[in-house]
DNA sequence: CCTACCGATCGGTAGG
DNA sequence: CCTACCGATCGGTAGG
């Protein structure tokens, strides 16, 4: 996850600002979860974060801003979940299970976000929506590259990679809607039990743990 | 897929009555799948039928009982299809492959309704999601116990069941998202490539095809 | 950054 | 008098 604090110094205004922003940010996503996009209201964002409906709009341009930043945040992620692990140039039976393994955990931490992506999807403007496509490509790309480089290294046995790639991606997505917090599993349990039932079928011949 | 054409007999009005409903539910999906729910306009709905909105509010009380019945529809038919494979009385070898296969083929075939019932669960009626649950608890009973069962048997070995019929839901589920009407692959093909990862993810010996 | 407010939209319904 | 519908309109509420 680059672009983080290695802004220039940055004024007390702006980093006021930026908390704000990420307050309003933050309170949009938790209603947006639990009620809709619909079902919910700016004033209801406001009031909970004490405020009024005017703040907001001096944030934000529209309602739909604030589903866009949330949008575009989390389809992010995967893809540079994937381009951080590459990075580390591990010899890639290894770079293959930390790969699904970060994916699973970020997936549950960051269910709701990714609920949200997914729901409400339709009301994102033309803009977010460019940024979202890409966001995908580029995590369906590094995922299958890697999944064709283990092939070809003979660590794992895929058929078709791209219906490998998508059904592996549906195995480990899929978290952000089972998962409950406070049940009988910790998200770092439920990646690792998701990894070896991916690396089952990717096929994988007893990888390095 | 039980309660199909086995009504006593019916006048045509009732007929009549019923192909309306139908037609109703049919393009009020359509429109839900490609503008959601709230971008979906009764008045669009009624036009694109030739009908005008009370038309639609003579058959339905509101906008959400359109929606109300859609989803209970599309969550039924999962745990309809494993108790229908279940009730041919198969060695459970067998069963475990038609079920996943069978599973995998109505995922594709009904993407849209599911895609309606995950994105818009917020909007439907107090009732409506009670039965939406329960049709979700019945198939997570009827897909665990398949696994527990095969797994007893030996014929294939899954740590912890709970964990793994979520994960194949989502290899199996995910379908809805990433699949393409007039691609490479037909539904067939699909549920065909779902059904080999899923045996190898469940580690299969070797099953009867 | 708030109070006060408008323009527009849309679900739902009464009369005929 | 009932059914199946249409033209017109209103109550309510959201974004801004």
């Amino acid at each position: 996850m680059p672009e983080q604090g290695r802004e220039p110094a940055r004024t007390m205004r702006e980093e006021v600002t930026s908390f704000k922003r990420a307050s309003i940010l933050r309170e949009a996503a938790r209603q947006f979860y639990t009620k809709g996009y619909d079902g919910t209201r700016i004033d209801e964002i406001a009031s909970e974060l004490g405020v009024t409906k005017p703040f907001i709009y001096y944030h934000f341009r529209n309602k739909t801003e604030l589903l866009d930043e949330i949008c575009v945040r989390a389809t992010a992620i995967s893809g540079e979940v994937l381009e951080a692990v590459a990075g580390r140039q591990h010899e890639t039976a290894v770079e293959l299970r930390e790969a699904i393994r970060l994916l699973a955990l970020q997936v549950i931490e960051n269910r709701a976000d990714i609920a949200i992506c997914f729901r409400e999807e339709k009301y994102i403007s033309p803009g977010a929506r460019q940024h979202l496509e890409a966001n995908r490509r580029r995590y369906d790309a590094a995922l299958s590259g890697v999944l064709k480089r283990a092939d070809r290294e003979g660590l794992i046995s895929v058929g078709d990679a791209q219906v490998a790639t998508q059904v592996l991606t549906g195995a480990i997505t899929w978290g952000f809607v089972w998962y409950r917090e406070g049940g009988r599993l910790q998200p770092e349990d439920v990646a690792e039990q998701v990894l070896e039932l991916a690396m089952a079928m990717l096929n994988a011949r007893d990888l390095p743990a």
